[in-house]
RNA sequence: GGGCCGGUGGUCUAGCCCGGUUAUGACGCCACCCUUACAAGGUGGAAGUCGGCAGUUCAAAUCUGCUCCGGCCCA
């Protein structure tokens, strides 16, 4: 019989993952089948932001989460790996914004919001192509195209409202006018959780104030001298003897002269500046806490909700607090009331996506009760399995770190519409009851569901409906509800029969940077809503980084689009905008590299290395939870290993498949147990859902073990050679078959193109190969890995020798003595070698011309 | 100011919880080799004071304390 090897190609193309999503498609692989008897398993996949590019990280993030979907498949699960897109929120507004130049203040609302979806469909379609093409398993590319959802969507919009309403009769919405995080460019108030850090130069002023009925004055020192209008309070500290005689006494402010008192407060830092402060409404969140503290209630702020002073702020009304700061401090220079103004860095918190200072105003706003169910929260979470462990540190610091309740109205058009509407003759809020809001309504612009005012009775007709909208996290904080299918998202479920029995979800996968929004709100919620966890599961990653461990963003030049690699250099012309590569992110990938190979002749390269590449390199960069860094040359030398698993099947393909004879050869029950511990291995790294593991694992075995020691051993058995039986001949091709099967298997989750292909090519070209279930190990050995141990040494011994010796590797040895416990694989281990003569055990030490190297003897 | 994470050959990384041979693996580098699946391969080699200091111990990459550097989060 001619042996040919039933794969022809040389080599594995990337172009090839095109050809095998084309056949998950047409045969509907991983679509959910509704009345199926196995258990179900849900993912609350993040629905991606589409404002904008995809970029790798994001690619990668979700090429994890699809190896979660894969490993839980082949664990024999029915898996709800949804497709989804949040386009709620600030980002695509901004965006519009910048494009149009103009505030969207100043247009028509929907108008507005028409530009926006445009928008976002456009960055929608992008992303979920960079979904598909990166292998992911959702079930809507591939015959359930029902299980995808849009945070925008009527469907979704209703689940929100419902569940505010749910919020709202427990009694857990509260309005407010406290003191806010406000953003004067936004125009909205934002969370704590949307705050961030700058480093800010600025000036310290210092100013002198006068005290009451006395001549002394003290020096106040201060970066925000537009506050002194709103100043309420002098504190020094406790222990500070400097002003202790002033405990009691009353300042006076420079400029207002507004009489204030001066205590005591352990908050004042003696170190900075003077050492002695002033408390104004509101100069940052610690003014806050030390008013209300201090129980100096309602003070009144200067700053309005335009950036603007107001009457309390005398005559520097009207003005930008820029330009207030810079006339007070005339001012008080005409006065010599300031002392002098250093240069000084400080951490000015500012808007997440603006960058804009953050003002603290008292507005009126609508909150989600947190802090008072913290102790029942923190139990729930003790319920749930963190992936890993050690990650749950990030939720326990925030909860123990949170200190209001969550404002959850937003002065933003492109979100969910908040469900209430104002009673023109009582003012009252009403809100409809859970069975009279059919659908999702605009209440900007609709009437409401009810028709009387529950308060006076009268009509609602001309009720003001609410302006503002959700924050987004109060959308997202949802996401595992449409996930179970609330709401029929996804599919009918009349009676809530699937919800039921289906929450909490399985699984949330997320990164680590949005612990504590995305994942606590979520938590929250769904303990609200039904006084259970969210999830059994939280798997927080780590983030993707730059070579050089910077964090992957636009605004820094570091990121990179991941069409790069999923696409050929030379696009087809018909090739939409929205798929072509950003042109610099290839100058972006080689800047960030230091290779010769990619410094040196950047225009040539081919970059389509194809997803299993990106997928395989994002799982060898490091274990579950620590970031990933990202580098051309990472992506470039793993790339090798698809080519080598290529070649390796390419081998197997030779033979046919034979039966598992009566006996096999010893080789091949050696083989079948190193195979055994790697199976346990791999599997041990996904039931910890780190991926790291079985693909550090199966990289080594099959490189360093399988083609290296074990193919070279069996490969004359295998073709047949020299008078072997049929029984040996039939134990070598069963055994490389069944090594292959099974490292297939095992991954297939990690990299399921170039698997898909080889199990097609030799084994099952009808059926996919990730409908199969991982294999288990039954050729338990005790011994494997000591035997292992001395065929790696020996066969290192034998080849190093003939190095030595400037001889080929197919050159004779006459004699060879090799360790006892090798004895039963003498008969490969000769062929292999090709040795004359073997012998076992140690040599004679009166023989002459014998090499002793590692564990054997050697004689040429 | 507080918290968390990290610091291991040129680069990335395992080991650290639970101390014990010569510190894992890969990329890169150097030398030699087309050996019938693979030169996108093979063999061999060079390369590390495990951030620093001190302590505990017969023994420290590992435990303790202090410290330096980087990153993230919070106040």
């Amino acid at each position: 019989m001619a042996l040919k090897p039933k794969i022809k190609q040389k080599r594995w193309k990337a172009s090839s993952e095109r050809e095998i999503i084309q056949y998950w498609a047409e045969s509907e692989t991983y679509k959910f089948i509704e009345d199926s008897k196995k258990p179900i398993y849900i993912i609350d996949t993040p629905p991606p932001y589409v404002s904008g590019r995809a970029h790798l990280g994001f690619a990668i993030h979700y090429a994890q989460i699809d190896m979660i979907a894969r490993y839980y498949r082949m664990q024999g699960n029915n898996v709800i790996f949804p497709a989804c897109a949040d386009r709620n929120g600030l980002p695509v507004e901004v965006k519009v914004e910048q494009k149009l130049n103009k505030s969207m203040h100043e247009m028509d609302r929907e108008e507005f919001l028409a530009i926006c979806k445009r928008e976002l469909d456009i960055a929608e379609e992008n992303t979920i192509q960079v979904m598909k093409w990166m292998g992911l398993s959702c079930n809507a590319f591939y015959g359930s195209p029902g299980i995808y959802y849009q945070t925008d969507s009527p469907q979704y919009r209703f689940n929100t409202q419902r569940t505010f309403i749910r919020a709202w009769n427990a009694g857990l919405i509260t309005r407010a006018a406290r003191p806010n995080n406000w953003c004067i460019d936004c125009g909205t108030t934002i969370a704590d959780a949307e705050i961030e850090y700058l480093d800010d130069e600025s000036y310290l002023h210092e100013i002198i104030f006068g005290i009451e009925n006395s001549d002394e004055t003290i020096t106040i020192s201060t970066t925000r001298p537009e506050l002194i209008a709103t100043c309420e309070l002098i504190i020094f500290h406790p222990r500070d003897s400097r002003y202790t005689s002033l405990e009691g006494k009353n300042a006076i402010t420079p400029i207002f002269k507004k009489k204030v008192p001066i205590r005591k407060h352990r908050e004042a830092d003696p170190e900075f500046g003077t050492g002695i402060m002033m408390i104004c409404a509101f100069g940052d969140k610690s003014d806050v806490k030390i008013l209300r503290e201090e129980e100096i209630l309602n003070p009144k702020t200067a700053i309005e909700a335009d950036g603007r002073i107001n009457e309390v702020g005398g005559k520097y009304k009207g003005m930008l607090v820029k330009e207030a700061q810079s006339a007070i401090i005339e001012d008080l220079k005409a006065n010599k009331t300031l002392i002098k103004s250093t240069q000084t860095r400080r951490r000015v918190p500012v808007c997440w996506r603006s960058k804009t200072p953050i003002e603290i105003i008292a507005m009126e706003e609508y909150y989600l009760k947190q802090l008072e169910v913290i102790p029942e929260i923190k139990e729930i979470v003790e319920e749930m399995d963190f992936f890993p462990e050690s990650n749950k540190i990030i939720l326990d610091n925030w909860i123990n770190a949170i200190n209001t309740d969550w404002a959850i109205s937003r002065r933003r058009f492109y979100g969910t519409s908040i469900p209430i509407w104002y009673c023109t003759k009582c003012q009252s809020a009403n809100i409809p009851k859970e069975r009279e809001l059919d659908r999702y309504y605009d209440a900007w612009k609709e009437l409401p569901p009810m028709s009387k005012c529950i308060k006076c009775g009268s009509s609602l007709e001309d009720a003001q409906g609410e302006v503002r909208t959700f924050d987004t996290w109060f959308d997202s904080s949802i996401s595992e509800l449409a996930a179970c299918n609330f709401g029929e998202i996804f599919f009918q479920d009349k009676n809530g029969e699937f919800f039921e029995k289906n929450f909490p979800c399985s699984i949330r996968p997320q990164g680590k940077e949005i612990v504590r929004t995305w994942l606590f709100y979520t938590i929250l919620r769904s303990f609200h809503l039904f006084k259970k966890p969210a999830f059994t599961q939280v798997w927080i990653s780590g983030l993707v980084r730059d070579p050089y461990g910077g964090k992957m963003s636009k605004s820094e030049g570091n990121s990179v689009d991941p069409l790069l690699f999923l696409q050929p250099q030379v696009l087809p012309k018909n090739t939409p905008k929205t798929l072509r590569p950003d042109k610099d992110s290839w100058k972006v990938v080689a800047e960030l590299d230091t290779s010769p190979k990619f410094t040196e002749k950047q225009a040539n390269l081919n970059l389509y290395y194809g997803a299993d590449s990106v997928r395989l390199t994002s799982c060898l960069q490091g274990s579950h939870g620590s970031d990933i860094r990202f580098s051309l040359s990472k992506l470039d030398g793993n790339a090798k290993f698809i080519t080598k698993l290529w070649n390796v099947s390419r081998f197997i393909s030779i033979f046919p498949f034979e039966e598992r004879p009566k006996k096999l050869d010893p080789v091949d029950e050696w083989l079948l147990a190193s195979l055994d511990a790697l199976t346990n291995r791999c599997l041990n790294g996904y039931t910890k859902l780190d991926f790291s593991i079985p693909a550090e694992n199966l990289y080594n075995w099959i490189w360093n073990l399988f083609a290296a020691h074990y193919i070279e051993l069996v490969k004359s058995r295998a073709y047949g050679e020299e008078n072997m039986s049929e029984s040996s001949i039939h134990s070598a091709r069963y055994s490389l078959h069944t090594a292959l099967q099974v490292i297939l298997k095992l991954l297939a989750p990690i990299i399921p193109f170039v698997t898909e292909k080889i199990f097609q090519s030799l084994y099952d070209p009808e059926n996919s190969l990730h409908i199969e279930s991982l294999p288990q190990p039954d050729n338990p050995s005790s011994e494997e890995s000591l035997l292992t141990e001395d065929l790696l040494t020996i066969d290192s011994a034998i080849w190093k020798a003939k190095k030595d010796k400037g001889l080929s590797l197919k050159e004779p040895l006459s004699l060879v003595y090799i360790p006892k416990s090798l004895e039963k694989f003498e008969k490969d281990l000769k062929i292999m070698h090709n040795i004359v003569k073997l012998r076992i055990g140690k040599p004679d030490s009166s023989m002459e011309g014998l090499i002793t190297k590692g564990n054997c003897s050697i004689k040429f």
